[in-house]
RNA sequence: GCCCCGGUAGCUCAGUCGGAUAGAGCAACCGCCUCCUAAGCGGUAGGUCGCAGGUUCGAAUCCUGCCCGGGGCGCCA
């Protein structure tokens, strides 16, 4: 509806410029929004006013002028100026029951929009350390990624959803040395835990695995394992030291295959174990892509290499820095350090340079907000290579913090113990603990509290959708129950029965949807269509307290359960997009 | 010190490209089940849009400075 009245407002344009009125080749894009208040028209634009400097006349002038050379239209009642130029148009009848026609022939897909078409693009997004069990910071990523992916293929856009597996680098050492030290324990050989370690009690549990899978396959000398090494933090040592010694002297005495063994089963148990989180979640993805697999196939090595002859490097101290200054980072980066190894930079630099030459559009890096110092460095890199900075976008989203009630719950305690993800989902609720994560704005800090997010009340977001959705699929099991029967033919017929004011504020709300996907996906804002959809569900319950549907008169009930219908639909819709679910009776 | 994000009703937050009288939900107060699910609905009240300048027909929105809160500034990932 909005692009029919901006096409309408283009051909008053056209006729204007054609006669003389307005000066030939300005290009203005023809804003029109919906009217808000109560005078103001089914739809409103500004164009006038913002014609009025080029045109170099009074905005009001113009507006009668634009009003005389519109083209009629059968949605178009009549059209109306005021306040400094605003011209306001008011829809037929017509105009709106169009859209319950709409919603009926289009189903599933109403709302969707090509928008995007022909347009190729990848999210990057979760991408969390394969080191241990996702956490609720994570699942926030998790569920903007996933609805933002699924918004931009509604809207058209041909999507890839890729997560950035870090399994190289010294983390996944740190990782291998901790489930065999637990391993060892477990095999009668225990060794004082490293404090960098990680602790959880999933390491124990990879470790046990790995000693029924293999055995005694990877006992070792314990005391060749610990004698000599540099003393631990809790022992007034530091524990980066300890720990790299601890790391170095496993693998010399387990030998390259064995070490790799048992850090592979490691990264293969935490894997499963995220990408089970995430399914049970709603959440996939196209791709794992693997940092170590760049590594291993050359391609770190050949992107320092064009760096360094493009001459954006230098050596210093040791080791080869990019010089990302040049390119309004903040400082210079090393790409390989002093010791020979390539830095996770490097990786990345290769990663998205890989990403650009697999013909992206477009790209979309999804990051928790204490990643943001990457942001320069890396937009820096792609610049280095020629690739111009905006095609990257990255969207920040900031922690959760987890309330019971007023209570604070901490993040993570000294044991590095946290609230995972799995267990915020059993505790509220797959649906709950998505449409939280993603009803706020991800720069917003987002407050989630447990305990709201559990109550079956008013206050709860998701239950007042879903009961929405739920009321009217009751609505029709009663339909039967009563006898009665529903039309839908005879509803079409019966359209302009629908006069009462809160219908016409339904509709009005379902024929915003389509608008809301565009806007919102374009945006790259999803908490756009989460509040629409609880607007779209208060006006529901708000027409379902005022008027009966399983009315006597026919061609009323008729009427009205198409338009309660095509509620349901586009309730369907919007929820499925954000992969909450549309519940039949609650 | 530098960089990023935030500051809008008591609380949690929307506010699209600069547009008309700044909007929801919760909490507060007053009402609504003989009726398709009260997990719902109606009403009342509640504002110096952090502060100060600037830009213009018009600023919560754009620019500058400052204040407050959170995060980040490794040859870690």
């Amino acid at each position: 509806m909005k692009n029919l009245l901006a096409q309408l407002v283009e051909q008053a344009i056209g006729t204007l410029q054609a006669d003389g009125t307005l000066p030939a080749g300005l290009d203005i894009d023809v804003q029109v929004e919906r009217g808000r208040g109560e005078g103001h028209g089914d739809f409103a634009t500004n164009t006038a006013m913002r014609l009025a400097k080029p045109a170099r006349r009074p905005p009001r002038e113009l507006a009668q002028a634009l009003v005389d050379a519109l083209p009629p239209h059968r949605y178009v009642e009549r059209v109306e100026i005021a306040g400094p130029g605003f011209i306001n148009f008011f829809l037929t009848a017509d105009a709106a029951f169009a859209v319950i026609r709409d919603v009926w022939e289009q189903g599933e897909a109403f709302g969707r929009s090509r928008a995007g078409e022909g347009r190729r693009i990848l999210v990057e997004f979760v991408s969390a350390n394969p080191t241990g069990p996702l956490h609720v910071g994570h699942g926030r990523g998790a569920a903007f990624g996933s609805a933002l992916a699924s918004l931009l293929a509604t809207a058209g856009f041909d999507v890839q959803r890729e997560y950035y597996v870090n399994d190289a680098g010294r983390q996944m050492d740190i990782l291998a040395v901790s489930v065999l030290l637990r391993y060892l324990e477990q095999r009668g050989g225990a060794v004082p835990f490293p404090d960098n370690g990680y602790r959880g009690d999933y390491i124990r549990d990879i470790a046990s695995g790995l000693a029924e899978r293999d055995g005694d396959a990877y006992r070792i000398d314990t005391a060749a394992l610990t004698a000599k090494l540099p003393a631990d933090a809790s022992d007034g040592g530091d524990k980066e030291a300890h720990v790299d010694a601890l790391v170095r002297r496993s693998r010399e005495l387990l030998g390259e295959a064995r070490y790799r063994a048992v850090l592979d089963a490691a990264l293969e148990a935490i894997l499963a174990d995220i990408r089970d989180d995430l399914g049970e979640f709603g959440v996939h993805f196209d791709r794992w892509f693997s940092e170590r697999s760049l590594t291993e196939n050359g391609a770190v090595g050949r992107t320092i290499e064009r760096l360094v002859e493009a001459g954006h490097c230098y050596e210093a101290d040791g080791a080869l820095w990019f010089r990302a200054t040049d390119f309004g980072d903040d400082k210079d980066r090393v790409v390989r350090r002093a010791d020979g190894l390539t830095t996770y930079f490097a990786s990345d630099i290769a990663y998205h340079l890989d990403k650009f030459e697999r013909g992206f559009d477009q790209l979309i890096d999804v990051f928790g907000a204490d990643h943001h110092g990457y942001m320069a460095r890396v937009r820096a890199s792609l610049e280095a290579f020629g690739y111009p900075a905006d095609r990257l976008e990255f969207r920040l989203v900031q922690f959760a913090i987890l309330y019971r009630g007023a209570e604070r719950l901490p993040m993570s305690t000294r044991s590095g113990e946290f609230v995972t993800l799995r267990e915020l989902r059993e505790e509220v609720g797959n649906d709950a603990a998505r449409f939280f994560y993603v009803m706020r704005r991800p720069e917003q800090h987002l407050d989630f509290d447990l305990e709201l997010a559990k109550s079956e009340s008013a206050d709860n977001p998701v239950y007042y959708l879903q009961y929405a959705h739920a009321r009217i699929c009751s609505v029709l099991r009663q339909l039967d129950e009563q006898g009665l029967d529903h039309d839908p033919d005879a509803g079409f017929q019966a359209l302009a029965r629908l006069t009462e004011d809160h219908e016409q504020a339904l509709i009005s709300q379902l024929g915003r949807f389509p608008e809301v996907i565009e806007t919102a996906a374009l945006a790259h804002e999803p908490h756009q269509l989460a509040h629409y959809l609880r607007e779209l569900a208060g006006a529901f319950h708000t027409y379902y307290n005022a008027h009966q549907f399983l009315v006597d008169d026919a061609g009323l009930r008729n009427a009205r359960l198409n338009l309660v219908l095509a509620t349901r639909q586009v309730l369907r819709n919007g929820l499925r997009v954000l992969a909450v679910n549309a519940p039949e009776r609650m």
